[in-house]
DNA sequence: GCAAAAGTGTTTTCAATACACCCATGG
DNA sequence: CCATGGGTGTATTGAAAACACTTTTGC
């Protein structure tokens, strides 16, 4: 609302959208904004551009500093410019997506008490302050494409995963149904993953087989 | 781009590498510049990102105004914000890709004496400099990609034109060799092109029919 | 009639799709 | 033995790829 006590020509910032996968579900990871404007309104993390870093260091390190979280793998996706952005200052913002696994994240993660975070599925996105739900849809979207055109789900899926497991995340990003031998099909002839020989035992039902994603594949369409 | 009496914290600028068809060959449109620093080397058109105005629109008035050209198709490719991208100062650039076909262009262009432009077919770029050559690769790549997984070409190819036409350029852009009849059979087949009736009469050996893009082709993969 | 450039048809391969039954485990 | 979930095979369709000859024009 009021140009209070920030300084003027505050220009560029990053913010970031970190995905992972949490039983078989996309998550991402917000803020909850605890001052005005937009207060107790849930935000993507991010921060104003230094000028002795690059947008790309700002990230990783928000990621680290201001989140807890390990160095991840990122990728930058838009760049909003937007005369009213921000009620206080024009802002220019450069989105990113962020990709970690949630193994190497509970592993790693550092608590911080500073911050309220949560993790939410991204076919329930709560009410989001400044324009911050367009730019998480234009990064869901963004990242939608990148699971098409690549094998990029990899880097969700590090170590040992089952197929069923792999489709349903599939299936829920991409809001579609996939037949199991199809995939399964996909999967194993063209490539991608391959048979680690182990069996995930312990659960209901016939015990699935374990794989993991093929380094070697190159770049290119999965779907 | 700077001179050395700017303000300090100039900090987003965009940077635009505008794309035509001319005889068949891609050509990309560069700027002569005139003073120091990279005096004499080739740059991308752009412009210092005012307070009032999005990169979208810095764009566009850039175009219209600076380099004399009609309102042309533009899509945001990345920002570049490395350190010493500027020896002047720090400058983060917004770069841009802009579409225009030669009969518009033609038709509507206005000569600016105070700029030096020159059309460079993309596989023969001149010294640039900045780091621009490395953005001009960037666009390049980024323009591949939207080639592939779209058929945005039909910008650039909006009247009449012959499918050996479209095919050299397509061969030109993504550097590969298609075979005639089945790049026909693609572009008729799947209908991504009509047949306008005509042919295109007056040049050596048997006249080319003359195709259309179809407008009402969903976005998806070509190549 | 010949040079130049454009048009055309067939076969093979391989991924995409559709579809129904059997298998391994826990309780 | 039954409920739960995972694994498997076959037939069809359609695009991609490979490949050589004929047609239309200008000169």
């Amino acid at each position: 609302m009021s140009s209070t006590k920030k300084e003027k020509n505050q220009l560029l910032e990053t913010l970031i959208g970190i995905f992972t996968v949490d039983k078989g579900k996309i998550k991402v990871l917000l803020m909850h904004k605890k001052t005005e404007p937009y207060k107790g309104y849930w935000i993507l993390p991010g921060s104003v551009l230094n000028s002795d870093e690059t947008l790309e260091d700002n990230v990783t390190d928000v990621v680290c500093d201001k989140l807890g979280l390990p160095t991840m793998y990122i990728e930058q996706c838009y760049t909003f410019s937007n005369l009213n952005r921000d009620p206080d200052n024009r802002v220019v913002a450069t989105s990113f997506i962020g990709l970690i696994d949630n193994i190497t994240l509970v592993l790693k993660r550092q608590e911080k008490d500073d911050v309220e975070l949560s993790w939410f599925d991204i076919n329930s996105i709560p009410k989001m302050g400044y324009d911050h739900e367009k730019i998480l849809n234009k990064l869901l979207d963004y990242f939608r494409k990148r699971i098409i055109n690549s094998n990029i789900l990899k880097i969700l899926f590090p170590s040992d995963f089952t197929l069923p497991e792999l489709q349903k995340v599939y299936e829920d990003v991409l809001n579609i149904k996939m037949d199991r031998r199809n995939f399964r099909k996909k999967m194993i002839n063209l490539g991608y993953v391959i048979d680690t020989g182990d069996v995930n035992e312990g659960y209901m039902g016939r015990p699935a087989k374990l794989y993991r994603f093929n380094e070697e594949i190159e770049e290119r369409n999965i779907f």
